[in-house]
DNA sequence: TATCTAGGTGATACTGTGTCTCATATGGAT
DNA sequence: ATCCATATGAGACACAGTATCACCTAGATA
């Protein structure tokens, strides 16, 4: 679970991030992040539009999304794949690692490349495919949920 | 590239696998299944219905998207996510394996786990995630793609 | 071969996500 | 305090995918 969009201490991290990236900080914008700090796994668009319309009515929906892509393409928030092939969100670190996502409590844990790169490496020395990018989410039970329901 | 969906040699399995589950062998399902098997590489539903209404006038989009819906489920097709978070399909073997999809030129190749499951046990092992389900998508530049532009 | 029926189809309307446009508002540089 | 590029809100729009329902047909049965 990440820290980044928290208000206080983490909210520096965003100011810093929109204003090196050209971007200002606007009242929608610090609703968005808070409204996303305040969630805990992931979330999709239309949860978001309504935590939006209730904290802050008046907010529009076009705001909500753009405020998303912002976030997402400053690597605050990323876009998932559910397994049933839904869309979602999650708040994150800006900095590469998959997702592993709970089924079950549906809160994401970040986890890092643990030998990854060697896999792709591999794939790309068998296939002769010249690997650039990549994406993986792992589904499960986290450790709090699998030992509730072993 | 897969060669399940092929007409004629092909097309044994696919009817095969219809029967074995229960389904039907009907004429736009065939239609459909030719024109996934025409594609080179990974398709939108757009892409398919355009096909679908060349190739048989009359054909309901509703059919389109059902047996392409069936056909995911049988393993014959399958969903991806392209890096700019648009929907598409890949014809695809039905065994487990994941994609390598060339950006330059949309096809697809698949790839089998190579040591992927070691680095789900190393991440199940480090974080207490018990994994279920997993996807990964590979994108990058194919053999012949990255041979002409290097 | 004729009959029967569960499963499949096409037309159409609908829902939900995400985008576009444009007039208005505002952050923050000066 | 002023100014203007950037951001916003409203609402129309585009598109993917789903639901409904009357009709049709593959293929099992006799």
């Amino acid at each position: 679970m990440s820290t980044y969009l928290d208000t206080g201490r983490g909210a520096n991290r965003l100011v810093a991030s929109l204003d090196a990236a050209g971007h200002r900080l606007t009242g929608p914008r610090l609703a968005v992040a808070e409204l996303v700090a305040a969630r805990e796994g992931h979330f999709t668009a239309a949860e978001l539009l309504v935590d939006a319309d209730r904290a802050q009515p008046g907010i529009g929906r076009a705001t909500v999304f753009r405020t998303l892509d912002l976030f997402t393409s400053l690597g605050f928030v990323e876009r998932v794949d559910l397994p049933g092939g839904d869309h979602a969100y999650v708040a994150c670190d800006p900095v590469h690692h998959h997702h592993a996502i709970c089924t079950s409590c549906g809160r994401s844990t970040d986890v890092d490349d643990v030998g990854l790169g060697n896999v792709l490496a591999a794939i790309g020395r068998r296939s002769g495919f010249s690997v650039t990018a990549h994406r993986l989410e792992i589904f499960g039970l986290c450790s709090a949920c699998s030992a509730e329901r072993p």
